[in-house]
DNA sequence: GTCCATGTTCTTTA
DNA sequence: CTAAAGAACATGGA
């Protein structure tokens, strides 16, 4: 379900209800949605107290007062909220934290590609820069060293972290590029023109509380409605805004690809 | 029944 | 050896 702009909103929500709060017991895990398996993961959480909540990358990233760290990462269905124990436990729930004011932490994923990950005291060494603080020869000298079409790369989470399938599509639309460009074939200013549109774009996703495709909602039970600005994702067949042409949809890298063929030349 | 899905990782291929 | 392409994971909705 999330991308950089929904686990933020998720974040932002839930950090008033979160930190300060104790941990005070793991009454429920699904041990196959933990990594690694055989982490200490309850034993080094509870009585903990949570002191910091953020978002890194696409992960909701909770640091306990030992500055131990553990990250829930939502994969493409994955829910969080906060509820009173007396709520009705909802098919898919893989987690459930007691909290020390009587309400519990709740993680809900049908698909199951999201996690529950113990980091202890480790690093995020497997993920790029954060898009919205990229500066843009940073990402010149990323995109440099890969063939692979521009979509692709920006798709890599280990390249740049956090951007998703639509907000590929939606960067690539605003700055003009093709989706099959190779990364390394773009121009210095097709770059710099991309870095903006990716902040661009997620700046104002965020502020519209992220996109609900399908089943989005944040921590609060809101959707989001930057999905009422999409350019090009899932307008399949619309007329694109700018110069009327139909927008189409491609596979890249097994993934569905939305662009504006007039508005986006392949170079 | 078919196809598709806001993601990641493992395997296969070149 | 490395990089890239493809399959796999699991569930539900159209």
């Amino acid at each position: 379900m999330p991308e950089l702009p929904e686990v933020q909103t998720i974040a932002t929500a839930l950090t008033p209800r979160l930190v300060n709060r104790r941990i005070e017991a793991i009454p429920h895990l699904r041990s196959d949605m933990l990594q690694p398996q055989d982490s200490q993961f309850i034993r080094s959480v509870v009585g903990r107290q949570i002191i910091d909540l953020r978002r890194r990358a696409k992960r909701i990233v909770f640091q306990i007062d030992n500055s131990e760290r553990f990250y829930i990462h939502l994969g493409m269905t994955g829910h969080l909220s906060v509820q009173p124990p007396a709520a009705t436990i909802l098919k898919h729930t893989h987690l459930i934290i007691d909290l020390d004011n009587h309400q519990q932490l709740r993680f809900v994923d049908p698909r199951r590609f999201g996690a529950i990950v113990w980091m202890g005291m480790n690093d995020h060494t497997d993920l790029g820069p954060e898009p919205l603080t990229l500066r843009p020869e940073r990402l010149r000298a990323i995109l440099l060293r890969t063939n692979r079409a521009i979509k692709t790369a920006l798709l890599d989470q280990t390249l740049i972290a956090g951007i998703g399938n639509i907000y590929a599509d939606e960067a690539l639309f605003y700055a003009k590029i093709h989706p099959l460009n190779p990364a390394c074939s773009l121009s210095v200013s097709q770059i710099q023109t991309l870095n903006r549109s990716i902040k661009l774009v997620l700046r104002r996703a965020i502020s519209a509380g992220g996109s609900t495709i399908r089943d989005y909602v944040n921590a609060d039970g809101d959707r989001g409605t930057f999905q009422m600005m999409h350019r090009v994702y899932e307008r399949t067949d619309e007329r694109c805004y700018l110069c009327k042409s139909v927008i189409v949809c491609i596979r890249v890298g097994g993934r569905s690809t939305h662009f504006c063929p007039k508005c986006q030349k392949n170079e």
